[in-house]
DNA sequence: CAATCGTGCGCG
DNA sequence: AAAGCGCGCACGATTG
């Protein structure tokens, strides 16, 4: 049976539902839920700051309630929903909870079929909108078409159809999903319930995250931009200047440019070095024998001034492109802020984040800092942040047990250094002296490639390629770290094999997260495919340390959160950048926050690494550090 | 002319 | 570029 909670006259004469009051919905509703309830929401656009929320529905598979928020009165309905202890079952949640939040609304428990979709499948190339799981669990099929009709033409006879429709069939998908679970559990011993409580407990965080957006010094932003794009036409024309200097790269400079002394226009060639084309065939013509443009190839052939020059331009293209002025335009137009999207899973169990993507704002070299610092607390609060320092490390030595990576951790002492003098057989005063293969590096430099790479599976071809060193070199070096750290070599080697037997893996316990390879049929076809082959493994290798890392980092943001609402501090998330957790806090608080903040980061984290100290870093700031 | 692909690089 | 993992974005080149 539909109800529709109306003041609309045109809409309240029909039989195909009942009419009642929000007084009257509201107890039938505790009469006939039980402990979970279905919601919706439909709204005039995507955006909770600009568009207006429209309807809510809550339903049973039996009962739909279907709120016209445009006419009736619903502070009534608003105190249901924050009072209730019920479990709130929607698809793609994050969407409704913003909503919701527009109005004051925060529910308690949560259940977002599509998260939990995404973690069942997560890696198969399976579809996860509400039509496709409507249709593979329960065979029904949904019609989407009236979404857009109520917002051209407001609340319909069909539109309450709908609309209640999408909160009929998502109790049972939920059931099946569970029962999807509990046959994986028996079928492979693998049990992923506690990724899916972990993801419907975060995506609060990031609704609130999304919600709230976070503040852009405009000013200071523009000011930087300039800067970039003045040095980038700066380092144009000195790329332009020798090409024509160069007797060799004569047939890029035209002819009658070539005899005009009298020349006002800005620029004389047609070279466009945002090209990698074109750069290659320049490079190319003037004697270097190389297959692409990218920064590690030119970085070795910097003798040619034209190659440093084009270095110096990529950066700074990069920047003025990627980190131009464009963000201005995503700045929310009512509440100056920006507001990112972020998708709550990707395959190893990290988030990412677009519209735009806040997950790689420059952080390095000289400029990277100045760009962050355009990230702003608002007024009269300070900005709050901090970081794990070193939580791969910590977590391969966890898992691995690894005597000399735990006993490294245990003591305090630098790893890199500790296992750079293993490798390299040198005592530990001497690891900071050059490389003799590559003297711009340090004997621990090469180290720390070794341990951030080969933890992942990086070969010596990579190896060698990197440092400057012949493959056997290489090879040399990989042996001998493995040989020092067979513990660790051991723990990734069971990881592949896992891997390509079960055709996925899983994050540790107690989060037990799975990804599933969509090419393992394909190496299931023909197992001597190396290409395939060495992908899967080192998938296999990275994506626990990975994923634990990212399942660590909302178990920590689902905590900070638990904090601020529990004891009513006067904060809140701003973003978090993979180890990242940054805040923003009242002014007279943030000390007292930034401790506890800190506190909280650590205390999470040991409760699942337990072999090796964690240590998290926080500051208090006006802006975003690195 | 729009859609898609390829290259390259920002972050961890 | 097959040969370290995970992303999103911009831009040029190609395709249809």
């Amino acid at each position: 049976m539909i109800y529709l909670i109306s003041e609309n006259n045109n809409l309240l004469a029909s039989s195909k539902y009942i009419s009642i009051n929000t007084s009257k919905s509201l107890e039938l509703i505790d009469k006939c839920v039980l402990n979970e309830i279905q919601i919706d929401t439909e709204t005039k656009g995507l955006c909770p700051h600009l568009n207006d929320l429209l309807t809510i529905q809550l339903g049973t598979k039996n009962n739909q309630f279907v709120f016209d928020l445009t006419t009736i009165n619903y502070l009534e309905l608003i105190n249901f929903l924050n009072c209730s202890d019920k479990l709130f079952i929607a698809h793609n949640i994050k969407f409704d909870y913003k909503f919701l939040l527009s109005i004051e609304v925060k529910l308690k428990n949560v259940y977002c079929t599509q998260l939990a979709e995404q973690v069942i499948n997560n890696g198969k190339e399976e579809p996860f909108n509400l039509a496709s799981l409507t249709q593979k669990y329960l065979n029904i099929s949904l019609n989407k078409d009236v979404r857009n009709d109520i917002i051209i033409n407001g609340l319909t006879e069909k539109a309450v159809i709908y609309a209640a429709e999408d909160v009929k069939h998502l109790s049972l998908i939920k059931e099946k999903q569970l029962e999807k679970v509990n046959n994986d559990y028996i079928k492979h011993s693998v049990n992923y319930l506690e990724t899916i409580n972990l993801e419907n407990e975060v995506v609060k965080v990031f609704s609130l995250m999304e919600f709230n957006g976070v503040t852009l010094d405009v000013e200071k932003w523009k000011t930087i931009t300039d800067k970039v794009s003045e040095s980038l036409f700066k380092v144009e024309k000195d790329l332009d200047e020798s090409v024509k200097k160069e007797p060799k790269l004569n047939k890029y400079v035209p002819k009658e440019k070539q005899l005009n002394l009298f020349d006002f226009e800005e620029r004389d060639l047609t070279i466009n070095w945002k090209s990698s084309k074109q750069k290659l065939s320049i490079l190319k013509d003037l004697g270097l024998n190389i297959k692409s443009t990218g920064a590690e190839i030119l970085q070795k052939n910097k003798k040619y001034e034209i190659v440093k020059l084009l270095l110096e331009y990529n950066k700074l293209s990069k920047l003025n492109s990627s980190f131009g002025n464009n963000i201005l335009d995503i700045i929310n137009k009512k509440t100056n802020k920006i507001h990112p999207d972020y998708w709550q899973i990707v395959e190893t169990g990290r988030i990412s984040c677009k519209n735009p993507n806040l997950l790689n704002i420059p952080s390095k070299g000289e400029l990277g800092p100045i760009i962050r610092s355009a990230f702003t607390s608002k007024k009269g609060y300070k900005w709050v942040g901090g970081d794990y320092s070193g939580m791969e490390l910590a977590i391969i030595a966890d898992l691995s047990k690894d005597d000399v990576w735990v006993s490294a951790l245990n003591n305090g002492e630098d790893l890199h250094s500790k296992l750079c003098a293993a490798t390299f057989n040198i005592p530990i005063d001497k690891v900071k002296e050059p490389f003799p293969f590559n003297p711009s590096l340090t004997y621990r430099d090469v180290q720390k490639t070794i341990n951030f790479g080969i933890a992942y599976g990086m070969s010596e071809f990579k190896l060698s390629d990197r440092l400057n060193i012949s493959k056997q070199e290489a090879l040399d070096i990989i042996n001998n770290f493995k040989n020092n750290v067979p513990t660790v070599s051991e723990f990734l080697e069971k990881l592949a094999r896992y891997g390509l037997r079960k055709g996925f893996i899983i994050t540790p316990p107690p989060f037990n997260r799975i990804r599933y390879f969509s090419d393992f049929n394909n190496y299931k076809l023909n197992e001597t495919n190396e290409k395939i082959k060495g992908s899967i493994e080192r998938k296999s290798y990275n994506t626990p340390i990975q994923g634990m890392n990212a399942d660590i980092i909302k178990a920590a943001l689902i905590n900070v959160q638990k904090e601020i609402d529990e004891n009513n501090w006067d904060a809140e998330i701003l973003l978090s950048v993979y180890d990242e957790i940054n805040t923003q806090c009242i002014e007279d608080k943030a000390e007292e926050w930034k401790v506890k903040l800190e506190e909280i980061m650590i205390s999470t984290a040991k409760t699942y690494i337990k072999n090796v100290p964690i240590k998290a870093d926080c500051y208090v700031n006006d802006f975003w550090k690195k």
